[in-house]
DNA sequence: TGTTAGCACTCGATTTTACCGAGTGCTAAC
DNA sequence: GTTAGCACTCGGTAAAATCGAGTGCTAACA
């Protein structure tokens, strides 16, 4: 509403000492109280030997300049998502809670299983850790090669298709024939497939027999199945720990329902991801990430790499006036156990 | 509290009509407005002719009876969950709105893809039918038996244990030997497992070689982490489809951060729906079944088999004053459809 | 004996009013 | 540039007033 300036009021990203403090103090009273904030307490909080009434002014200032706002006249003042976005900028970096890096800690010594696990797992630690909504999203396989495919008939007309990549992934797609073949067709087949795929990517271009008999067709079949599902993000996989979380941390039945909403729709979640990791950034407030449903939110990735490339990404979702620092050293923490994890013992699982 | 009596009274199952058709107005427009209702409001839409004063009497009588509770003096009456459970008890068989059953033929029509791909929609499906949260299960794989299995190495260390079973599905797990394993080694591996393995189950005993040889070591380890999974509910697959419904339809912040850590909890909503399923009903009310957090809600679940075998469900999740005619016709409707797309035309895909 | 009109009564929900006080903006003095 | 002082605003809370849906009871009625 009138919190939203018609001129965004030119953001000198920089501002002098102590409107720095006083804004900061604001933000921080505001994460930990969820009220507005008034000149008083400023003034007696942070160290300024400063009157509420300096306070004041430069609170007029700083409104003016966007990185405050009053919900109403004769209220405190409250943080604008401009006025997060410096505070977070200016943030040095938080240290974790020895609680919670003892918790780390014993987490990845004692995880176990296949990658999803790990991930999943992982998604439900972040919550724990921090009281919000987690997203861990591990990337698709386009990039992995296949290290072994291997064609299973179910009957006569459905096969099975079941493909191990590189990464350690592995896939299933139904191949429905037309005709019927028999084990010995499908076998071959099989052994086609492998000498055909092993190596290759999803993208790759694949060379497939053009003959006109059944062990021909089933490959091409095979391919076809297998190539179909490379456009879309498929592949991708998303874990989200802590939904519940929603609904202790925003206010607002309305707000609630929108945001499980979003966070049911998978492919949302992880292209909200991929698009702040891709602006180069850590954290998105509000309506930077553009996604308008979310502009009460404030999302923070980091992310996870093996290898210098980027495989996957860990978030937390939680209202704009989230305990960034806490949050962004937890996140910050699991995704670097997290490529540690992956990279260091133990590639693929 | 004032509601949960202590002796619960005598609940003699049947009514004579005329309280029979009060109670049922009662939950009917209950249902409709989350609101007590009075006593006149009975009198006009139940066509009893008879006046407001009578209906209270009787109100009273069902009060006493445990099927109806007031809010407090000089309020309406409310439905208790034994009113519930007599007014579903005598429900007739609900018929879906013809849209409804369009959009579920069309679906029908349409879903392409792996079981779980199917069952995953599916749930949508439901939640989208019903405006309720939905559950659909499907169960592991402990009778299904071997199609085929491959050891794919990774590393000379790592392997990935590939299975294949008879109802379609596929499992991967991480192999992790304290040995060096030559690619030979892990194909011949590979080859006995198959031999070894193909047409048991997970709960077959499997003869393993009790050699002392890279191979053999290899085989036995495969085994072991194979049937490692068996016994805990493991391989079980659940889809909650929907859960933002939550937020619109409970009321009180409480109650859906409640149920949202209930739906976080995938071996807990297993269970409970089999729970249900075991005990051969197909609504369990308030706390009919058991689970503390949920006393607020009602579960509906449909049985999905395949050749007589029970091999999944459906369920849905409102709280208790839920639209009980709708839910359980399109339950129904969906679990029919799905039993019989799995049973007909394709069993495994 | 079951039914009903009549009626006093209850009590939550809604509205009204009053009031408090945190917080503001402004001004004049320092 | 800073600050004390002050009048003013206005949301929040509490108390009071009001409303009315719905009750239980009783006495008359069929």
């Amino acid at each position: 509403m009138a919190r939203r300036l018609k001129t965004p009021p030119q953001p000198k990203r920089n501002l002098d000492a102590r409107k720095a403090t006083i804004l900061e103090a604001v933000v921080v009273e505001h994460i930990d109280t969820a009220q507005p904030v008034g000149s008083s307490s400023v003034a007696q909080s942070a160290d300024l030997a400063v009157s509420p009434a300096t306070v004041r002014t430069e609170m007029v200032a700083l409104e003016r300049e966007g990185y405050l706002a009053q919900p109403h006249t004769s209220a405190g003042r409250v943080p604008t998502d401009l006025g997060y976005r410096y505070f977070v900028d200016h943030l040095e970096a938080g240290i974790l809670g020895s609680a919670q890096q003892k918790q780390i800690r014993e987490f990845f010594a004692h995880v176990r299983g296949e990658v999803e696990d790990v991930l999943e797992q992982t998604s439900i630690l972040l919550s724990h850790l921090t009281n919000y909504t987690s997203v861990v999203v591990g990337s698709g396989h386009s990039h992995a090669s296949v290290l072994s495919v291997q064609l299973v008939n179910l009957d006569a007309r459905h096969h099975l298709l079941v493909t191990v990549f590189s990464d350690g992934t592995v896939t299933k797609h139904s191949v429905l024939a037309t005709f019927e073949a028999s084990h010995v067709e499908v076998s071959e087949a099989s052994r086609q497939l492998n000498a055909l795929l092993i190596g290759t990517t999803l993208e790759s271009k694949v060379q497939v027999p053009s003959r006109h008999d059944v062990v021909a067709k089933l490959v091409r079949e095979a391919v076809a199945v297998l190539h179909a599902e490379m456009p879309t993000l498929e592949g991708e996989q998303v874990y989200i720990g802590g939904s519940s979380r929603v609904a202790e941390v925003f206010e607002g039945v309305e707000t609630v329902r929108k945001v499980l909403g979003i966070l049911e729709e998978e492919l949302l979640v992880v292209s909200l991801v991929e698009d702040i990791l891709d602006k180069g950034i850590s954290v998105a407030i509000g309506s930077e990430h553009g996604y308008e449903p979310l502009s009460s939110c404030a999302v923070i990735v980091a992310p996870v790499s093996l290898e210098g490339e980027t495989i996957g990404a860990v978030g937390l979702l939680g209202p704009t006036r989230m305990k960034y620092r806490e949050v962004m050293a937890a996140a910050e923490a699991v995704s670097q156990h997290l490529t540690r994890h992956f990279g260091g013992d133990d590639p693929r699982a």
